[in-house]
DNA sequence: TCTCATGCGCTA
DNA sequence: AGCGCATGAGAG
């Protein structure tokens, strides 16, 4: 029975659903405004929903909205409309989409927060006598208001003070709360910006107030976070806000410090941050109280009053694409809601992704390139090591060794960059070949000398005890082989047994405080060996680096994955540029069974542009991303039959469509925590056939719950 | 997703 | 008959 004229909202529920429900508003309830959250009933439930559009005519027998959540949007309408872009792009369930969109606290229907955020100060006449001898946390903290004058409630932590002293330190009238000030205050620029960066600022301060993508090209050291952070000094200035993507590992104190430096109102927003914090963050910025926000991936969501431009750090970085649930590239929302908010959007690398090369080429984006470290430092040489008949030793061959000797005998630190942390890939019998593999994974264990000697899973992380018998032919003669971080430590040591070394790989690094500890004592080590996997390349500069020794590029430049070259070469070239100093060029070796290989030549001959121009080549001639569309289907489940025989129905639906299919192919590693994996690629020439093709098959279900399926569009990994 | 209804196999 | 579990449909 269909309904008139009444007050009918449609709602978005946080649930894996397609489709928006509608309601009626009751009487005794105001028309709650698009981008608003209500409580209504579902099912036999309950849900938090999202309010997307007002109707006044429905097909349902409908109920009531129970209550309303939020009387202003929390959701401001672009973001609700982004909401539904993303749901036909990714195709991705509509509900699901909001669900990654809504911080956890906001889908628990807590109040969004307008009370501005408290900070502390000295009480006028406070004075430090007045405390107790025996207060000691009382008169620290006193002493530390002291210093700062005052300090904001988000800040307590990072200054040792709690807040349980500081309302004793209140109750005696010692200090006193106040709001946190909404203006901004900006401090100028202490340094003057080189040629090039003056060039790049302008550049993006004329295009502010429309939407135009910048390529900001710039060699690591060459000054990109001075470029972003004078055009959010202009942007602040008009009133503005500023979104800053970051990769994860790079959200540091320092990073975060340049900001805070500058602007005295910023929020940053990352895993680590708690659900309440977040939200309130969230609702500051929604309500434009909140100027900047530095953030990581799913900072893309945060709703604003008023952006004014968005900027993406390391924009080739691996971390902005999300690879569960709604498969999204936060780097890809930057330009669209730029583009929708006409406003710019900045890339920036020091190796940017072939997608926005090939963007900068045809002018969709304007290309802006910082070529200069500030000082007189020069950028590496590179070269190459063939290991074809030389002798390997623990993963390095002999004339490498030797080329690690010169540099350490003339002072210099060398880094040894190995991809693969543990001792060894392989845990083998000599006698009859049998390998320890993963009981739940199709996986060789890798096996790890140090802290404990264990083997463990580098898929699931499961454990296992060493053995000393092959368990096939009883035989004594089990053998470890292939190399990580660990044996080639071990190697070095050998050889090298004066030379103080540094490993640094998840095992021996755990925590991010562990790896600023790390890099600060490496910033005062003047020798050694600095022997670790990719974390190096985000570390800082180290200067008295004279050579990087690059163990296993062959994993990469040949790697199955259409992607990995690309990474390859952005981790070498990223970790190259931490190293080298004014008096003495660094030198970069790779060694390779394949010194041929067209992507590493070029690498070596002419750096990142060089090795850009021959992948670029190559993905055209296999008609890969960036020039075909790309998207992935995968399929998993328990059941090795069931899960294949899915991927291919859903593979076969999508021959009938104007696409090229290949699959359904077992993923690289088959079985993962006892699900077996297949998976299927679609490539189509434009964007149109692919999601026209994709359409047909989004809703399509699985016979048996336990097989799960998804859609990667423009997938970053094909594992 | 969550929840409920249905139906099957297994056991006593 | 009664239980546990897998499967399928519907939610406004």
């Amino acid at each position: 029975m269909p309904n008139n004229q009444r007050n009918i909202v449609k709602v978005v529920v946080p649930r894996r659903v397609w489709e928006t429900y509608d309601y009626s508003v009751p009487k005794r309830l105001s028309r709650p405004p698009i981008g608003a959250r209500v409580s209504v009933p579902l099912g036999h439930g309950r849900a938090v929903g999202v309010v997307v559009a007002h109707v006044d005519q429905s097909d349902f027998e409908l109920k009531d909205i129970e209550r309303l959540i939020d009387d202003q949007p929390l959701l401001s309408e672009e973001v609700v409309e982004l909401g539904k872009w993303l749901s036909d792009y990714y195709h991705h369930p509509l509900g699901s989409v909001f669900e990654t969109i809504l911080p956890t606290a906001a889908i628990r229907g807590h109040p969004a927060s307008i009370e501005p955020e408290k900070q502390w100060s000295l009480a006028e006449n406070s004075n430090l006598s007045a405390i107790k001898a025996n207060a000691i946390r009382q008169q620290q903290t006193w002493q530390v208001l002291l210093e700062h004058k005052v300090v904001r409630e988000s800040d307590l932590k990072s200054f040792g003070i709690t807040r349980p002293v500081l309302e004793a330190l209140e109750r005696k009238g010692m200090v006193k709360k106040s709001d946190v000030a909404t203006s901004q205050i900006i401090t100028p620029s202490p340094i003057s910006p080189t040629a090039e960066q003056k060039r790049a600022i302008d550049s993006i301060k004329v295009n502010l107030g429309r939407f135009q993508t910048f390529l900001l090209d710039g060699i690591t050291g060459s000054g990109k976070t001075e470029v972003y952070l004078q055009v959010i000094d202009e942007v602040i200035r008009q009133g503005k806000q500023a979104l800053v993507l970051v990769p994860e590992i790079a959200l540091t104190p320092q990073m975060t410090n340049r900001f805070h430096e500058r602007f005295s109102r910023m929020a940053v927003m990352h895993s680590m941050i708690s659900n309440a914090k977040r939200f309130a963050t969230w609702c500051q910025a929604a309500s434009g109280d909140m100027p900047i926000i530095v953030g990581t991936r799913s900072a893309i969501f945060t709703p604003f009053k008023n952006l004014g431009i968005i900027v993406v750090d390391e924009e080739h970085d691996a971390s902005y694409k999300q690879s569960e649930s709604l498969r999204y590239s936060a780097r890809d929302i930057a330009v669209m809601r730029a583009s929708k908010l006409g406003i710019p959007c900045v890339l920036g690398s020091a190796t940017p992704s072939m997608e926005s090369v090939m963007n900068a080429r045809s002018k969709r984006y304007r290309y802006l390139q910082l070529s200069q470290r500030p000082g007189t430092a020069q950028l590496p040489s590179f070269h190459v090591q063939d290991m074809r008949h030389t002798q390997v030793e623990g993963g390095i061959c002999k004339p490498l060794l030797r080329t690690i000797g010169e540099h350490l005998s003339r002072d210099g630190q060398v880094l040894i960059l190995i991809n693969r942390r543990g001792h060894s890939t392989y845990y083998v019998c000599k006698e009859c070949g049998w390998t320890a593999n993963c009981e739940d994974c199709d996986v060789r264990l890798t096996w790890h000398e140090v802290p404990v000697r264990l083997l463990q899973c580098h898929s699931c992380g499961r454990r296992y005890q060493p053995i000393s018998r092959c368990p096939d032919c009883g035989k004594t003669s089990i053998a470890t082989l292939g190399v990580g971080t660990q044996q080639v430590e071990e190697t070095l040591a050998e050889t090298f047994p004066d030379v103080r070394r540094y490993r640094i790989d998840r095992d021996s690094v755990r925590t991010n405080r562990q790896l600023t500890a790390m890099f600060t004592r490496l910033q005062h080590a003047k020798d050694g060996l600095l022997i670790g996997t990719q974390m190096l390349a985000k570390g800082h500069h180290f200067p008295n680096v004279t050579m990087v020794a690059v163990i296993a590029a062959d994993n990469g430049f040949l790697s199955t994955d259409f992607r990995g070259p690309e990474r390859t070469a952005q981790l070498i070239v990223q970790v190259a540029g931490r190293a080298g100093r004014a008096e003495k060029r660094g030198e970069v070796w790779i060694q390779s069974y394949d010194p041929d290989n067209p992507d590493l030549k070029s690498l070596v001959r002419d750096g990142y542009e060089g090795f850009t121009e021959t992948e670029l080549r190559l993905r055209r001639e296999a008609n890969f991303p960036p020039f075909g569309q790309m998207a992935v289907i995968r399929a998993e489940g328990p059941d090795e039959r069931v899960a294949e025989e899915f991927c291919a129905e859903v593979l076969n639906v999508l021959r009938q469509c104007d696409v090229k299919v290949l699959g359904p192919a077992a993923a690289p590693i088959t079985r993962v925590a006892r699900q077996y994996r297949f998976q299927g690629v679609v490539i189509a020439p434009q964007r149109r056939q692919l999601h026209d093709a994709l359409k047909t098959v989004e809703r399509m279900r699985p016979t048996s719950r336990k097989t799960r399926w998804s859609i990667d569009v423009d997938p970053s990994e094909m594992a």
